[in-house]
DNA sequence: TGTACATCAGTGAACGCGCGTTCACTGATGTAC
DNA sequence: TGTACATCAGTGAACGCGCGTTCACTGATGTAC
């Protein structure tokens, strides 16, 4: 029987997917005191009941480990944004949408500090995350993209913020990023490079903002710092022209 | 004689001063292959040239050289920083003052990158840096405002990018932010809290573009760091409402 | 200036520890006929 | 359905290593009289 024969196939790769997850959050709840690079194989196997050797039928070595931990933190991170957006029932409402994705990404890093600190904060030295964290480090940027671009294309977005006299047109620079935005579609063409610059300056800040506030830069000057970043999110909207 | 003796005093203590700057110099080497976690005094002592019981004459623990790292590369940064202002020959272009600070931010960072992940990274897991380090830290903040209170109080400065109309005032969450720039004076008092609201946000946005760079999370968007940081530096100038 | 003493820098051995990774193995689970 | 075989998870010992910190010590430098 093929269910039969499939079911019990997936006994055991269900086992394995099983003490796979455990051992992934046993690394992550290791994380909490050591930091990426002191990442102990030995303690995660201890935590997990079993002997560390054990842990090579799982993981071929501890960079590997670290990898499967980006991308499962990149990955819920995504997740927990996408559906913060989702649960917008008004799609044309963009702002909306801008603030509650934005404030889904700061709740995950406050109730996640740790992970959020493995993917944004300082590199593991020694160590080159490999092409398949790319996908998921990006699902953030691109849900933020999307909602930018469909304001646009909606037409409920007014002027973006104007550059400065001096500043120069930011073409060549960003060219991947507007080509990025260019293959998403947005009507009035050639605002486009201005609105891609004001995408990776609020993407910066966004992220600066938490890493400030996680990291301990902001201690002396903001008190309240679930309203500070509301109104940070909301400046932003605004900057990019959300209406 | 007095001169002689403070001389040959001094003859001990520089000898100190010299080989507890060896031993600094050696340990910021040392985080360019391992993270300050994994700091390893052993090796410290090797790369100088002592026994490693030897470096207890000079740090009581780790982690008291790990102060003593934060505290240099706070007080270089903000040198750097300050003497980059002051190269500015007009003091009334506070847009050129502006920009010259942010470039001298990154360009630091560029070229002490793993001191500024030591600095503006996740923090040590374990460690608490102690009050001798608050000072130094503020540097390079507080050298932001006193240029943009002095634009305001020279009267060369427009307007503050304007709040969008959902957002509430940002009194009591940035109270002692406020408080801060009220101290070193600006003229218009209602439009405080706006500046000190668009001041943050530029603080973080300038760390937040610099971490992103050298973390690697602009990879595939922006190919020229340098022009994309000025750029971005300008607008937050214009945002500040510098002219 | 000369001598007796105190201070301090640096040595080298030792402590007890945890680490990543390998290897030959046992025994249980799944597969083919 | 029953048997022989292959696959796989997990064990436990061993490898060679580096770590932070302590301690009693030697010898040089500085100080007081």
């Amino acid at each position: 029987m093929t269910t039969a024969r499939s079911t019990t196939r997936t006994a055991r790769e269900r086992a394995r997917d099983e003490i796979t997850a455990e051992i992934l959050s046993a690394a992550r709840a290791r994380l909490r005191e050591a930091g990426p690079g002191e990442l102990s194989l030995r303690a995660v196997a201890r935590d997990v009941g079993m002997v560390s050797s054990a842990v090579y039928r799982y993981f071929p070595s501890r960079d590997e480990l670290l990898t499967a931990l980006l991308i499962a933190a990149y990955d819920e991170l995504g997740a927990a944004v996408e559906a913060a957006d989702e649960g917008v029932p008004d799609r044309a409402d963009f702002i909306g949408r801008w603030t509650a994705t934005c404030r889904a990404t700061r709740d995950w890093a406050v109730s996640h500090p740790h992970d959020y600190a493995l993917l944004y904060g300082s590199p593991v030295p020694g160590y080159a995350a490999p092409r398949d964290t790319v996908g998921p480090a990006t699902r953030v940027i691109v849900r933020l993209v999307e909602i930018i671009v469909g304001a646009y294309e909606a037409g409920s977005a007014g002027a973006v913020a104007t550059p400065p006299s001096r500043s120069a047109a930011p073409d060549q620079m960003v060219a991947d990023a507007i080509a990025f935005v260019r293959e998403r579609g947005v009507v009035s063409e050639q605002s486009v490079p201005e609105i891609v610059m004001r995408t990776l300056m609020a993407w910066s800040t966004l992220f600066g903002t938490v890493s400030f506030e996680l990291f301990g830069h902001l201690k002396g000057s903001v008190s309240d710092f679930e309203t500070y970043f509301d109104q940070v999110a909301l400046r932003l909207a605004g900057d990019l022209g959300l209406a």
